[in-house]
DNA sequence: TTTATATTTAACCATCTGGTTAAATATTAT
DNA sequence: ATAATATTTAACCAGATGGTTAAATATAAA
């Protein structure tokens, strides 16, 4: 059984729950970018787009760098490692489960074919 | 690049984000429950527990299936298979990227050698 | 038919979320 | 020094979330 420190978990799922912090995230594989840039494809305000990098950067999905004026953001590599430990563990699980339940189902199937 | 029909999404991380809904599902890997089985664990009324159901089976991941008063719960392998795929393609598309941060870390670390 | 069990619904509450606009702060350019 | 740019903070709002208790519903058992 696998068990996991969980506080980090709820936030990091809550950040990846919004579609518009899902997309920066997207975009950041690119590779850096200020915060203009990354409110720039948005129909939404700076500090609307200024609270999603906090919820971000709170979960450490994202880092941020100031230089001057300019707020540079980038994903975290250490924590994005350690999302990626858990998600390959839970990948495995799921995928272990599914099988299982595919078994059954079979099994299932298997067993109306016999009534 | 990957594109997915994200509203879906929305709804599966935020049902993830729950500590005590990821317990659920932990809980439901052994196999079905009904209601109160899945309660028990929790130092929370039934009609919370209810409505943390209720947003599993929202999101997919969770199937119900009334057997007379008993509400019998457990993973829905459809969503399970949806999710998976997600996560596995996600898994991968962290995982290069982690790959050439590590080697963006890497040359930074040789350039400032270098000065 | 009455009672007990399993579960949900309703009404409520405090807090969080995701947005807004207006004002503040920090830095850079003129 | 003044003005422009980059970004945040403050105050606010509507709606969602996660919990509660009390009442309702549906089924099973006595």
């Amino acid at each position: 059984m696998v068990k996991y420190k969980n506080k980090y978990l709820d936030d990091v799922f809550s950040a990846l729950s919004d579609p518009t912090r899902r997309s920066m995230l997207q975009r950041l594989k690119l590779g850096p970018a200020k915060v203009t840039e990354l409110a720039e494809p948005f129909a939404m305000s700076l500090p609307a787009v200024s609270k999603h990098i906090r919820i971000l950067e709170k979960s450490n999905l994202l880092q941020r760098t100031r230089k001057g004026r300019e707020h540079w953001c980038q994903i975290n590599p250490k924590t994005m490692d350690e999302a990626l430990k858990w998600l390959q563990d839970h990948c495995a699980l799921w995928n272990s489960l599914l099988d299982s339940l595919e078994n059954h189902l079979d099994n299932q199937k298997d067993k109306n074919k016999g009534e």
